[in-house]
DNA sequence: CAAATATGATAGTAATACTATTATCTTTGC
DNA sequence: GCAAAGATAATAGTATTACTATCATATTTG
């Protein structure tokens, strides 16, 4: 995974104007990403972020038609990364154990730092993912912008380790509603171990969320 | 349960005067909750309640400090309701089992109506849990909003619950990332069912959320 | 090197999220 | 029964947000 430069693919209904395809829209994606952190999705504007790189907010809605969509995209570049580390680490394991044990690997422990992608910091994406993705399909158009596929890379990976589910266990008779409670679980405990502790067991210095997530998977399937 | 007319307690810090006090306190929950539902939370605004409820948005700010800690409002209350439902419930059973068992239950059940609160519909307000919850403490402030105690009813319920697991098997190590992750998932998974059906396994008209969650919880902990 | 395309600079608009003021209406306390 | 206190209505006003529009100037590309 070092340096390889590859390309994530994210759904060009997303984007206006593909955002990867220029120097503008590389910095329309990077900087977003900090200052998403920095206000919270609620208080980051197009004009802000237009004011940070030093372009008029005109110009950002050439790339995105709101920052709804930019969000949209950035979780979605999220997921096909994820992705792309899944396929490729669970590629080569035979035993389907081992297999599902990596998957959960990838999808509980935190985000370290990826070279392969210039512009996009993974770590502060990952925070992005924690604080604000459940705010992209919590619309009142989930529907629609389901229809548009918004979410079909997010889809696609609860699907390949939905799958890994079955090739341990082929009667297991909830395998999306197993792996979604996971994938999503696991940002929700990271976020409340950092701000609603009491809504978690937060043990000193272990990674207590990857380990319970491991544990209940095996526990539920076997 | 039925016709008792019991108040729900909300902590008054979420509030500027007690809704529950004046006609148009209530008018403003329970026309609030209809309001929600249909625009979702983001297009709703104070303007659109007050026109609704035939009064100024001037008065409903006199209530609420902004649309954002009335849902605080909504959602501690209904936390409230299902404490309430949750203590009276599970108060005379005595094996741990049992107990635990019924609280899964109360929690992952679908709403029905209850006549003990006239100005408030608890189905309704069932709706917006589900689709609007997370973004409560989502926010910038989490912080801020936690100290001031928004959360405590809801942290108070993950506790009961946190025990209950705890009376089954004293040495289980997450009550707390468990009892979180099935209240959180219930809801998405509700969410999910309804308008992102991938992300999770239908089965004609049987209630397999309550079903997986309750065979979850006993798998993880024994 | 002309034509197409992208960006910058600037302006404008309706809606949102409030705050402020004053008049009226309704309680409640004596 | 009435004055004082408190709540509500009516109205106005403001900064910010979330855009859209226009035109000039760069930059790319065929």
């Amino acid at each position: 995974m070092d340096n390889l430069q590859i390309n994530i693919n994210v759904n060009p209904d997303i984007y206006l104007r593909d955002p990867s395809s220029s120097e503008l829209g590389r910095k329309i994606t990077s900087v977003s990403i900090v200052l998403i952190n920095e206000l919270g999705f609620e208080k980051f504007t197009f004009k802000k972020l237009g004011e940070k790189i030093g372009s008029p907010e005109s110009s950002i809605y050439r790339y995105f038609e709101n920052k709804h969509t930019l969000l949209v995209y950035l979780i979605s570049w999220y997921w096909g990364w994820v992705e792309y580390k899944l396929v490729f680490t669970t590629n080569n394991i035979n035993s389907p154990h081992k297999k599902l044990a990596t998957a959960i690997k990838i999808l509980t422990q935190p985000i370290t730092i990826d070279n392969s992608f210039s512009h996009i910091d993974e770590v502060l994406l990952g925070q992005i993912i924690i604080s604000e993705s459940t705010k992209v399909y919590h619309i009142k158009d989930v529907e629609k912008a389901n229809k548009k596929g918004y979410f079909e890379v997010y889809k696609s990976v609860v699907q390949r380790v939905s799958d890994m589910v079955l090739a341990v266990n082929s009667k297991f008779e909830f395998p999306h509603m197993l792996v979604s409670t996971v994938i999503e679980g696991v940002q929700q405990q990271r976020y409340f171990v950092k701000y609603l502790p009491k809504l978690t067991d937060v043990k000193q210095d272990a990674d207590n969320v990857s380990e319970f997530y491991n544990q209940l998977v095996f526990k539920v399937i076997e």
